[in-house]
DNA sequence: CTAGTGCACTGGTCGGACCAGTAGGCTGCA
DNA sequence: TGCAGCCTACTGGTCCGACCAGTGCACTAG
């Protein structure tokens, strides 16, 4: 037979006690975006610790992008709107450290950019359209003034089909994936030759793509999607990848 | 005319530079996984910081998941090869924190597993297929003893999947995904009436996935993968939110 | 030659101290 | 009375020194 089944005894570092503690009032909305923490002499009261373990606490929810200090901030730190920095760290991280190519990014980036075209065509309202719309407009007008602008009004695009997408998670996967994607090729992509010819036949495919999501057509515009996307930054993958992408093609 | 730009000073912390010098060893490859940082002792000698400030650091790169300190551990922090524990972390906030919703998770899954499928079809070697054959048998076992088995066998086939796709991001990301959702619907699904005949639909589901993808018919294991997950999930999902899934069906 | 012990080192925590910066109340001048 | 300026009471950022508990390794005694 078996005795009581003991648990190894995880020992639990004091910080990591804080951290828990705050991470669960503001996950469970006991603290909102915008509260102030007491300061760190007053938290090291209520948590019957030292004052270095209460800054290695708010070290740790800073780097999660929780919360945020200020010194000479009466209040203490403030408790922040979760944005994806933290994510994108981490995306960025992975990246770097576990070589992801930019082939797997771009493939990332097709497949999302697909999905929201594809709930963006059902889902979109009429004043999203109009963004879309006004965003192809700054593309063309932002082709005579480099590359830089280009892309920006490029994001604009994408980011508003993101969002009528209704997909929270599809938007900031997305714009966390592109501005890494974007960091690696936005060099290569300023030097380019043609750039011109570049930027005019991308707006072309951006029109083909929004006329489908106006139509309705959600398979149509993701298919698009998905191929302006390949045609974009094919020229910057490694050939041994292409086969990979190309089997995300219709 | 415009005198010299001179850039706002941002105040950078010690700390942060500490980690920044870090991370950037980490990343260029100077300091590789299962090498040793110097000692705290040492590391405050080195960047001419104090104790504290150096540990400050630690505790972010700890928390970005690329060191680990060990008490008592001759030769410092160790570096740790690149875990998703940080992005998960990210992931999990964000979907607590600004209330990602089961649909748009469920969504974002239906999204990466077809990609996954779409790829795996073309991509796959026979040793790949053999996984996902051995994962649907050992779902088949397992729906005899109970959930939990069940579902890590449906797990281990998703991510055969995901790794005969190539896409180390799109398995990631589906990894991290995938164990939000479960810790959300666990719980109801454990407590289904007929687990029994969900389970056993899931299964021949599932063979059919996995027969699209022998044959290499993308598109078709794509779409299966997408219903399989639908159907699996929809019941779960509130109402409101399912037509969003359900443009993401063919 | 091995089992055991002790030392040197690690990170974890504590407490106190000082600094630079901010906010807001207070004071003095107009 | 009104406002400009100072002054104080905070804040976080950093440093220092100290102690503890745990680990690994070398040394020692059997």
């Amino acid at each position: 037979m078996s005795g009581p089944r003991f648990e190894p005894v995880r020992t639990v570092r004091a910080y990591e006690r804080v951290v828990e503690q705050i991470e669960e009032a503001v996950g469970s909305g006991a603290l909102t975006p915008g509260q102030r923490l007491p300061s760190e002499r007053e938290l090291m009261v209520q948590f019957s610790v030292s004052r270095s373990t209460v800054r290695e606490a708010l070290r740790v929810l800073q780097a999660r992008g929780l919360v945020r200090s200020r010194p000479g901030d009466p209040g203490g730190a403030e408790v922040l709107p979760f944005t994806p920095a933290a994510l994108h760290k981490s995306l960025a991280t992975l990246a770097r450290v576990d070589q992801l190519s930019l082939g797997e990014l771009v493939g990332f980036r097709m497949t999302l950019d697909a999905a929201a075209n594809l709930m963006a065509a059902r889902l979109r309202t009429e004043e999203q359209l109009a963004e879309m719309e006004s965003a192809i407009g700054a593309m063309r007008a932002a082709a005579q003034r480099g590359y830089d602008a280009f892309s920006a009004a490029d994001v604009a695009f994408h980011d508003a089909v993101a969002r009528a997408s209704g997909n929270k998670l599809i938007q900031i996967c997305q714009d966390v994936v592109r501005s890494i994607v974007l960091g690696l090729v936005s060099d290569r992509i300023a030097g380019e030759a043609d750039r011109a010819a570049l930027m005019a036949r991308s707006i072309r495919h951006h029109e083909e793509v929004l006329a489908a999501v106006r139509a309705g057509d959600g398979p149509l515009a993701a298919r698009l999607s998905r191929q302006t996307m390949y045609d974009y930054y094919v020229a910057y993958v490694p050939a041994a990848e292409r086969a990979a992408l190309r089997s995300l093609l219709d």
